[in-house]
RNA sequence: GUGGCCGUAGCUCAGUCCGGUUAGAGCACCUGGUUGUGGUCCAGGAAGUCGCGGGUUCAAAUCCCGUCGGUCACCCCA
């Protein structure tokens, strides 16, 4: 083949490579989450990318039909990329809830596909993690996914986080006592717009779209920038929307005291009624999750609960709660604030290639260090040390070990610190115990 | 989907407005100085279809159109 006939390398718009940094930092982040979800007895479940087009259609409003990847099958069926998690889980739990009985947790995490236009920490083909706890409407598992999403945000390292709470009965509730209750959606949409576009202009666009008088968009957006602690703000509500939100202010008054009984800091749960969603699916509590030290890059963990997850395939009722943590935002953002070390880092050893004719032994070498659980890495011919030396300063090594001739003759190694640049020689019968304790030290 | 800005070596960028000798720099990379010891230093080297395609011109990285990709805003959302 020619030069001229050469494809050019490219990835579609939206469609990102991994390197070796950023899986690890996925990879980690992955891990994290994880074992948080096991600890809380979250169960691991997949469902295909693909799916019958009727499954996802029309699920996520119109919006999400229009971002759908969907072409013709091979075998003529009309077929769909998932753009979410929560509509497979639907079909998942209407299909299999009576094996797995009730209530039931589980949590997923895979890739999904939405076909909009691309951003800063937003793709085309982006992984999720989702949790959700269904066929229960005890306020305790609204509980529980707030605690889930604390320990995960916890045990990352990410600095301090704030998850925002609110219940869509509160808000419900406001808006019939200031008589907008036919409006919902539309008001919804503009009070979720408060912290990007400021009070005054919601006020302009609650009057121009959802026919709102002045007076009735002042008292709503009064009603939802309440401020000062938890407490007082769902004294407020209370005293602004009367009975109409006296349900969803005890809901959330119910998770609040379930997370401080957990230990959870005040400092990081805040009651906001202008947390709204986009969705329109959620009906009970709802979380959003920020970081302090980036809130630009937007939530970082939504959720929410729904009273009925999977009507559209069963006739069984389930409701239930769960979130979905943006890997890949979040991945974005743990970049963007340094937190994410991408450099290589792969097996902590280095065992250097010297002699040439003794391949095979130290492919035993390498081996009998990974049967005492060290990671090694064998360098792979037998180029000059100065070159593997730099090879194992670039990538990370921790330790350098060097058997050449002089060794395999005395049955020693000589094992180098590259941080330190000082070595020491050791037998064989000893190397993996010296590269322990060195490691441990280090 | 709509609009603004951007696209030159692996990376960060200069050069583009006012077209004109072999398109530059830093970092990274490779080789040697050092035939068994990395990070520093010195010397040398390799590396660019100037995103891609078309047009204008004697001449295009430079001007025009289209397209792909990135980014920001709207929209929506993780």
């Amino acid at each position: 083949m020619s030069d001229s006939r050469i494809i050019e390398p490219r990835t579609l718009k939206g469609f990102r490579d991994f390197l070796p940094g950023a899986m690890r930092a996925r990879d980690w982040l992955l891990e994290t989450a994880r074992s948080v979800l096991k600890s809380y007895g979250y169960a691991p479940i997949d469902t295909p990318a693909l799916e019958y087009s009727e499954i996802l259609l029309g699920k996520g409003g119109d919006e999400s039909d229009k971002q759908l990847y969907r072409f013709e099958d091979n075998g003529g069926r009309d077929v769909a990329l998932r753009f979410d998690l929560t509509v497979p889980l639907a079909r998942f739990a209407a299909q299999h809830i009576n094996e797995l009985g009730t209530p039931f947790k589980r949590y997923h995490i895979g890739p999904v596909w939405r076909a909009e236009n691309t951003q800063r920490g937003r793709y085309r083909e982006f992984m999720q993690c989702d949790f959700d706890f269904i066929g229960t409407e005890s306020l305790t598992a609204d509980t529980e996914t707030a605690l889930v999403i604390h320990d995960t945000f916890a045990a990352l390292d990410v600095g301090e986080f704030t998850i925002r709470l609110n219940n869509r009965k509160v808000l419900a509730g406001l808006l019939s006592e200031l008589g907008l209750g036919d409006q919902t959606a539309t008001v919804l949409r503009s009070v979720d717009k408060l912290p990007k576009i400021g009070r005054e202009r919601v006020v302009e666009e609650l009057v121009a779209a959802a026919g709102a008088s002045s007076d009735q968009a002042q008292s709503l957006i009064e009603a939802v920038t309440v401020t000062g602690n938890n407490d007082a703000v769902l004294a407020q509500i209370v005293e602004i929307g009367g009975d109409a939100t006296a349900y969803g202010v005890a809901a959330l008054r119910a998770v609040l005291d379930g997370l401080a009984a957990a230990g959870v800091p005040e400092s990081r749960v805040q009651v906001d009624v202008s947390i709204a969603r986009g969705l329109d699916y959620y009906t009970g509590t709802v979380y959003e999750t920020f970081l302090d030290e980036l809130p630009a890059i937007g939530s970082v963990c939504s959720g929410g609960r729904y009273d009925d997850l999977a009507s559209l395939y069963t006739k069984q009722r389930l409701p239930g709660v769960g979130a979905s943590i943006g890997i890949d935002r979040l991945l974005a953002a743990l970049e963007e604030l340094g937190k994410v070390d991408l450099s290589d880092a792969g097996a902590p050893i280095l065992l250097t290639m010297f002699a040439p004719d003794r391949t095979p032994e130290y492919l035993g070498v390498a081996n009998a260090l990974r049967r005492e659980g060290l990671a090694v890495e064998l360098y792979p011919e037998p180029k000059k040390l100065g070159a593997q030396l730099k090879y194992a300063d670039r990538k990370g090594h921790t330790l350098a070990i060097i058997i050449g001739d002089q060794e395999w003759e005395a049955g020693t190694a000589q094992i180098k610190v590259m941080a330190t640049g000082e070595s020491e020689t050791v037998a064989h019968s000893d190397l993996a115990g010296e590269c322990a304790r060195l490691l441990g030290n280090t």
